[in-house]
DNA sequence: GCCAACGTTGGC
DNA sequence: GCCAACGTTGGC
């Protein structure tokens, strides 16, 4: 089982939707590099719910991967703003994969705090210098010392 | 294959 | 709003 850290922009999405909604399409990742991640990913794997480019960046809250990968459908839609014209239904380039709502964290575990326990947290992609990468894998130990901040 | 230009991300 | 860092595009 590997565990995930997926961010995204609350005014686009957030935590409280995704308690409203129970389980969302991970839709508009265009980016190899996470898509290479959600490629690897399996249902019941542990997600950090990241909130970026907003007030208070951090993690909001747990989810977990509810399905395998599969075409990303807005790919194929010519109205969305995701819409991949080099795409086709017989060779898609962009899958994702169906996230759950776990639970919130309270508190949330802000990336001050996160930056603080840097020591702790050796190697966490999200503290590397110009990391913009929106799915990314954490270790075991990185996800318990990062929900053992919550208090 | 190189690399400049451009667009995007995301913290501050 | 600023700006550093990064990824992508496209001319050559």
């Amino acid at each position: 089982m590997k565990h995930w850290l997926m961010k995204t922009e609350p005014d686009a999405f957030s935590i409280d939707d995704l308690e409203r909604v129970g389980t969302e399409p991970w839709t508009g990742v265009r980016n190899y590099q996470a898509r290479n991640f959600m490629r690897q990913m399996k249902p019941g794997d542990p997600v950090l719910f990241y909130h970026s480019s907003c007030k208070v960046p951090g993690v909001y809250g747990l989810a977990e991967v509810a399905t395998v990968p599969y075409p990303d459908p807005t790919q194929f839609d010519r109205k969305s703003p995701y819409h991949d014209p080099k795409s086709t239904r017989e060779q898609p380039r962009w899958e994702l994969v169906d996230v759950r709502f776990v639970r919130r964290l309270e508190p949330p575990v802000t990336l001050a705090t996160l930056r603080e326990h840097a020591e702790d947290l050796e190697g966490l992609k999200l503290l590397e210098r110009g990391s913009r990468l929106s799915v990314q894998p954490v270790t075991p130990h990185q996800y318990r010392r990062i929900l053992a901040l919550s208090r």
